[in-house]
RNA sequence: GCCGAUGUAGCUCAGGGGUAGAGCGUUUCCUUGGUAAGGAAGAGGUCAUGGGUUCAAUUCCCAUCAUUGGCUCCA
C-alpha cells in the first residue's frame, strides 16, 4: 500500500505527497511565497479550505488574493471576523447571513433591542483589527444536524436555525475562529492574520431572506484587504466616484435639475444639459436614417384600450400612474409607459407586404412609469424619461440579420462615445417558471436562438442569464465599463413575438397569404436620462468636444477688447464652433479659474496684442496655454480635435 | 412600498426652546488687468410643508413631501 497521494496541478504535472497533506503543504513544496499567499484551493473542482486534508487522488488549483476566488473567500472570512467583533461588543446579537459581494462583504444581523449606526463603526473596526491580529485559524468541523440545531437553540439564534432546517444531515459544517462559531459551508482563508486593512462602509436595512414580509435586519457593509495600501487605493476610488457623481456635476454644470413642486423623479433639462442631449439625439437620428429607420412621433397618452391590447395594463396598470379621466363618462387615457403599442398602430395603419419589411420605426419617445419612491435616483432612475426607441417589424427569417445590424449600431455608438469596454448579457426565460412569461414555447425557442446566433456571429463577449428575460421575450443587454472600472447596463435589444400577436399584425407574404411579423425593440442608449448620467460620470463632466455645451469661452483681458471679442465670437460661430464671451469686469486669472472649474474645453484670451494682429491666445482645459493662433489656425486645430 | 439618515441664503455647510450665521455666488462701486480667486459695500432665509407640545418652536414630538444609503421592484 502506497503512503503517497497523487495531486494533479493545473499545468498537468502530477506530484506525490504524504497521506494527510493539505493544499497548504502542496503550496509550501512549490514555494514559501506561494504558501504565504495562498487563501483557498479548488480540489477536484470543489472550492476547499487550504488547510483541509487532500484525498488520495485529486486535481488541485491554488488561489491567492489575485484570483476572484481568493478575494471572495477573503471577504467571506472577513464577514465572519466582523460577526465575531459584533458578538463580542453586542452580546445577544442574532446573525443572518454574511456573504462576500463584488466589493467586500456584508453581514445581516439582528441587534434585537440595540441600535447601531455608522458612528459605531470606529469601535467595531478596532475590535475587528484586534481580533484579526490574534491570528486565529478558521477551523472547519462537520456537525450532525441534531448537534447544529442544539447549538443554535442554546444560542437562541432563530435565523441560523431556519437555515439549518433547510440543510441535509451530513452536509452541515461549522467554522470557528477565536470564540466565534458560525454555521457555514465555507471555505475560509487559513487565519485572521491575513486581514490587515479593514473599513466598514455603510449600514442599511435588509429583509431576512430578501422577503419584505420578513423582519428587517441590519446590514453592515465592509471591505478588507491584505495590505493597507490597497485599502487606501480603494477609498480613493470611492472619492473619485463621488467627484464624478452625475447628481453633483449636473448641479454644478447646470445640466439638469429637479423640483419638489414639479415632482420627484421628473427631471428638468436646463439649457446646457439640453444642448448635450439634443446633440446626442441628432447623432443617433443621423445614424438611424443612414440605416433605414424612419422617424415617427406619437402622443404622450393613449386610450386605456391600447394598453389593454398590449397587455401592459393588466401587468402594470395597478402600479402605474393612474388613468386620466375626461368629462366623458368611462373615457380613460393612460400616460404612455412604452412606445411600442403606438408603433404597432402605425404598422397597422395600412396593409403591409413582405416587400415593406423590415419596417423600422424610430422615436425619441418620452414615457412615464411610476417607479417606487425608494427607487428614484438622480437621472438613473426616474419617472419620466425619453427612450431612443425603435421597433423593427420583420419576418422570422430577417430577425438574425436585423439583430446583427442593431448590434453593429450599438457598438458604433459606444465607441464614438468613448466606451471601449463592453460586454453583453443574454437574458433568457427561466425554464423552471414559465408562467411568468407570455407567448408560446415555440416562439421563445426561435427568439432565443436568434439572439444566441447573432451574438456568436459578431463574436461578442456574452454572459447568459436564465430568468432575466422580459415577460414578452428574451433580450440582449449591453454592459459598459466606465473610466473608473464600474459596470453599467446600457442599451437593450429585445425580440418580441408577443405584441404582434396581441395587435394582430400581419403582412402579405410572397405566397399571397397572411403572416405574422416579428418585432424587435431596441434602444442603444436605453434612456437619454440614464445614458447622459453615465456619460457624465464616465467623462467626469468633461464631455467630448462635439457634445460640449460650450466649446470655448472668450476672455477679454479688459473691457477695451470686448468689441474684438465679439468679432472673434461671430467668426467662430460662423464656423460652427459654439461659445460665448466672459464680459465680467474680472481679471483674466479669475476668468480662467472660473472657466476651468466649469470645464469649458477652450479658453480664448484676447487683449491688446491679439486685437492688433487678429489672433487669439488659446488655453486648453486641463492642459494650459497653447500659445497664440490666428483665427483660421484655431478653426483648423479645433476641427481636428473634433474628429478625434 | 419597507428600514435608516437628511432637509437652514442660489450653492456647500455651521448652529440651536427666546424668530439665525460662514464661505462661495449674486448686486453696486472702485480697479482695466495677460494664463487657476484684486478691493469695498449691500441685498438675500415664514430654518421643506402641515399639525401637536410649550408662555414661547426653526430647534422637541407626529404626519406629509423631497433627497439620500440599502432592501424589494423595474414594461
Amino acid at each position: 500500500m502506497s503512503e503517497k497521494i497523487k495531486v494533479t496541478l493545473p499545468d498537468g504535472s502530477v506530484r506525490e505527497y504524504a497521506v494527510g497533506s493539505s493544499s497548504m503543504d502542496v503550496a509550501l513544496s512549490i514555494s514559501e511565497g506561494l504558501a504565504r499567499n495562498v487563501l483557498v484551493a479548488k480540489v477536484n473542482g470543489e472550492i476547499w479550505d487550504a488547510g483541509r486534508v487532500l484525498p488520495t487522488m485529486c486535481t488541485l488549483q491554488l488561489f491567492t488574493w489575485n484570483d476572484a476566488e481568493g478575494k471572495a473567500t477573503f471577504w467571506h472570512s472577513s464577514a465572519h471576523l466582523m460577526a465575531e467583533a459584533i458578538e463580542s461588543l453586542y452580546p445577544g446579537t442574532k446573525f443572518g447571513i454574511g456573504p462576500p459581494i463584488d466589493n467586500g462583504f456584508y453581514y445581516d444581523v439582528d441587534f434585537v433591542d440595540q441600535r447601531i449606526s455608522s458612528e459605531d463603526f470606529d469601535i467595531l473596526e478596532n475590535k475587528m483589527k484586534e481580533l484579526a491580529a490574534q491570528n486565529n485559524a478558521y477551523e472547519r468541523s462537520e456537525v450532525s444536524k441534531a448537534d447544529a440545531i442544539k447549538y443554535f437553540t442554546e444560542k437562541q439564534d432563530p435565523y441560523k436555525l431556519e437555515l439549518i432546517v433547510g440543510l441535509n444531515d451530513g452536509e452541515i459544517t461549522f467554522y470557528q475562529q477565536g470564540n466565534f462559531v458560525d454555521l457555514c459551508r465555507g471555505p475560509h482563508i487559513p487565519d485572521t492574520g491575513k486581514i490587515k486593512a479593514i473599513k466598514l462602509l455603510t449600514v442599511a436595512g435588509a429583509y431576512w431572506r430578501g422577503n419584505e414580509k420578513n423582519k428587517q435586519l441590519t446590514r453592515i457593509y465592509g471591505i478588507t484587504f491584505p495590505k493597507q495600501k490597497e485599502l487606501t487605493e480603494y477609498l480613493e476610488f470611492l472619492e473619485e466616484a463621488k467627484k464624478r457623481d452625475h447628481r453633483k456635476l449636473g448641479k454644478e454644470l447646470e445640466l439638469f435639475m429637479f423640483s419638489e413642486k414639479v415632482g420627484g423623479g421628473l427631471p428638468i433639462w436646463l439649457p446646457k444639459g439640453t444642448m448635450v442631449r439634443e446633440r446626442l439625439e441628432k447623432f443617433m437620428r443621423t445614424l438611424q436614417t443612414e440605416r433605414g429607420y424612419q422617424q415617427v412621433i406619437t402622443p404622450h397618452i393613449g386610450r386605456i384600450e391600447l394598453y389593454k391590447t398590449s397587455g401592459h395594463y393588466d401587468k402594470y396598470g395597478a402600479d402605474s400612474f393612474q388613468a386620466i379621466k375626461t368629462p366623458n363618462e368611462g373615457e380613460e387615457y393612460f400616460l404612455k409607459p412604452m412606445n411600442c403599442p403606438h408603433h404597432c398602430e402605425i404598422y397597422k395603419s395600412k396593409p403591409r407586404s413582405y416587400k415593406d419589411l423590415p419596417l423600422r420605426l424610430a422615436e425619441f419617445g418620452t414615457v412615464y412609469r411610476y417607479e417606487q419612491s425608494g427607487e428614484l435616483n438622480g437621472l438613473t432612475r426616474v419617472r419620466g424619461f425619453t427612450q431612443d426607441d425603435a421597433h423593427l417589424f420583420c419576418t422570422a427569417e430577417q430577425i438574425k440579420e436585423e439583430f446583427i445590424k442593431v448590434i453593429d449600431l450599438v457598438i458604433h455608438v459606444f465607441k464614438r462615445l468613448g466606451f471601449e469596454n463592453y460586454t453583453a448579457q443574454i437574458s433568457l426565460r427561466d425554464p423552471e417558471n414559465k408562467s411568468k412569461y407570455i407567448g408560446s414555447d415555440e416562439n421563445w425557442a426561435k427568439a432565443e436562438s436568434a439572439i444566441i446566433e447573432a451574438t456568436a456571429e459578431r463574436d461578442m463577449k456574452t454572459e447568459t442569464v436564465l430568468g432575466e428575460a422580459a415577460f414578452y421575450g428574451p433580450k440582449l443587454d449591453f454592459m459598459v465599463k466606465d473610466a473608473i472600472g464600474r459596470s453599467w447596463q446600457l442599451g437593450t435589444i429585445q425580440v418580441d413575438y408577443n405584441l404582434p400577436e396581441r395587435f394582430e399584425l400581419e403582412y402579405i407574404g410572397k405566397d399571397n397569404l397572411k403572416h405574422r411579423p416579428v418585432m424587435i425593440h431596441r434602444a442603444p442608449f436605453g434612456s437619454m436620462e440614464r445614458f447622459i448620467a453615465i456619460l457624465i460620470e464616465h467623462c467626469s463632466g468633461n464631455f467630448p468636444l462635439w457634445l460640449s455645451p460650450e466649446q470655448f469661452i472668450i476672455l477679454p483681458v479688459s473691457e477695451k477688447y470686448h468689441e474684438y471679442a465679439q468679432n472673434v465670437l461671430s467668426f467662430l460661430n460662423n464656423n460652427d464652433i459654439r461659445g460665448l464671451v466672459d464680459e465680467r469686469s474680472e481679471k483674466v486669472g479669475k476668468k480662467i479659474r472660473d472657466a476651468e472649474v466649469s470645464k469649458v474645453p477652450f479658453m480664448l484670451i484676447v487683449g491688446e496684442k491679439e486685437a492688433a494682429e487678429q489672433s487669439i491666445s488659446v488655453r486648453k482645459h486641463g492642459a494650459g496655454d497653447l500659445g497664440t493662433l490666428s483665427l483660421e489656425a484655431f478653426t483648423d486645430y479645433f476641427n481636428k480635435a473634433l474628429a478625434e
